[in-house]
DNA sequence: CCTCGTTTCTACAACGTTGTAGGCAACGTT
DNA sequence: AACGTTGCCTACAACGTTGTAGAAACGAGG
């Protein structure tokens, strides 16, 4: 049922090279043997195994994304736009969740694809540098800042001036006590450092003092976590008067702690989160938030992994920046 | 750099076989010779070239899972399940996106991923049963019931009965006047027409007419046209009492719009939606739904395709049942 | 007519792996 | 002592493709 290169040859009275030809875009060949080879490829449904090609090429025209987990909102809309992208590259895409566990983030990063990928775009949430150092294997690219100074080529947003924006309109509108939900162990949380960095930069050049009670922890960034740190900063007494949660799905969880408080967004409490997310754009109230352009970052990663595949795999490792922007919704408004 | 069965033979002192072997858990090999290859696999960080494993036995240990849209959280927490399931059984899983389009859907049914994937689990939105017809190609599994009698093997949950189910439960609460959001062309919304019927089976069960400027249809089912015809319904003058969405974007859709129309709910109207999806759950307020299993779901999908991948391919398809409930949370309550 | 270059095509080898067939010891059985 | 059996290992071929080298056919230029 399924032809080969050979069974194309014998039906159109050539060589399998010269059907390889025909397949491949090959310039010498002449006209009506061409067709003569298209013909018997329609007729036998023909398509390459693209096994055997690619261990003849060296080259399998899939590459990896590994997210931390599909289905939270910003992986899932980022997959979307990394398949696409890669699309443009004819390549495709497998993806890998590694559940942010590190072990499994170790074991993606060191190639447990074998050599099944060409390139991989990597969302660690839970490796180290070391974890990445003196890795022989695929090209990589990182997505965010969780790995400082690593050996590989990475695409990041400017956390700490997003956030500072953000937190600034909040100060804009009039609030002045207000509380950021996310904030993590250094060694765990690269953009959670980050974005408090920007939050704490805010408060400063207000002149606003930085209130250590007003910071609550997630260990992780749900709806879930969002939720329970908002019900803990209202059950110890602290009552902001707007919340930075340090990204959608935390704000999202926040919204309902309020609701369930009976406090009103956008009200009582003004809120903001991060990373745009859809439901952001249907919640009660709309979300508003600093909005990464996705698409361009999922495009700039897999730019710099075309140029690191074609390129020069020793070069020097790059770092690009993908704008952003502030989308002002229903859940800021002045106290 | 990268070392193949030849170097680690070498290194070993055995021939390429017999690391071949020890890599398979072949039994006849002496401990001393598996401990000499063992090492020299471990010194040089020996890695099988899958392309070329494949390209021998045939089999690729990839499968793809095609979805409408990775950013559709229904399609995106389903994905995550099947990764999962798939890792059970070694498979690594390709993801595709088809956007829904018949075009894309009919290239990915007929193997655009050509030799690389030994099977296809496939959530079509516009494929129709001709399509599939005639396909010599790769062992698929079809989720939901989109195509009728086709010629594939499939996991279905009884659509017709679920929703006959939730809308008993409104009808229960005391609910009298009760829309549907999502009807479609009968054409291209199979899951819509089912649960479409189950609506209808438990207005007639309960002596309620069926009242046609209740039924809203959905192009798509996303947020936004569950808000655009929850505000249709709205605008034409029709005030429900309760509503039944197809699905929980719908319904996070038509809370938005009843939000801003000034309708509480469920104090004035009941929402109910289908998937329990994870926003559900933290919505303002939590929404009352269908909640399919979709880790099930996903288990008789891969389960189904590897029974297809080393049984009998000519077997006639079969079609695997999985279960459901009914989640009640805030969005339903008595009129 | 010869030489040379170009076009068109082919034969062969190789990519890295595993199935098959078989060889050589070592052992137990007759 | 001869024989079969078993355990352990190896050589070889093949999976389907493409790069390389080169053959054959042809035309142009001398």
């Amino acid at each position: 049922m399924r032809h080969r290169l050979k069974d194309v040859a014998e039906r159109a009275g050539v060589s399998v090279k010269t059907v390889s030809n025909v397949v491949n875009g090959y310039v010498h060949v002449r006209p009506d043997t061409r067709a003569r080879v298209e013909e018997a490829i329609a007729e036998l449904n023909y398509r390459p195994n693209l096994s055997a090609r690619h261990l003849r090429k060296g080259r399998t025209g899939v590459i990896a994304l590994a997210v931390p987990e599909l289905d939270i909102p910003y992986f899932a809309e980022l997959a979307r736009y990394v398949v696409t992208a890669a699309a443009d590259y004819g390549w495709t895409v497998l993806i890998d969740q590694t559940g942010g566990r590190r072990e499994q983030e170790r074991v993606v990063a060191s190639g447990i694809t074998d050599h099944l990928i060409d390139g991989l775009i990597f969302s660690p949430l839970a490796l180290t540098a070391e974890d990445l150092a003196g890795l022989d294997g695929t090209p990589m690219v990182l997505l965010g800042e969780r790995v400082d100074h690593g050996p590989a080529d990475r695409v990041v947003i400017d956390n700490v001036t997003a956030a500072r924006e953000i937190t600034d309109h909040l100060i804009k509108l009039g609030h002045r006590r207000i509380a950021a939900i996310g904030s993590q162990r250094t060694d765990e949380g690269a953009s959670a450092r980050l974005r408090l960095a920007g939050y704490a930069e805010a408060l400063r050049a207000a002149g606003l003092p930085y209130d250590e009670t007003l910071v609550a922890p997630a260990p992780a960034w749900h709806r879930a976590d969002g939720a329970a740190a908002m019900r803990g900063l209202l059950t110890a007494g602290v009552r902001p008067d707007a919340v930075f949660c340090f990204n959608d799905t935390l704000a999202l969880g926040a919204l309902r702690a309020l609701h369930e408080a009976g406090l009103r967004v956008p009200e009582d409490v003004a809120v903001v989160g991060f990373d745009d997310i859809e439901d952001g754009r249907f919640s009660i109230p709309t979300l508003s938030t600093v909005a990464p352009d996705k698409e361009r970052i999922a495009q700039l990663a897999v730019e710099l992994l075309a140029h690191r595949l074609d390129g020069d795999r020793a070069a020097p490792a790059k770092e690009l920046s993908a704008p952003y922007r502030l989308e002002i919704r229903e859940s800021t408004q002045a106290p």
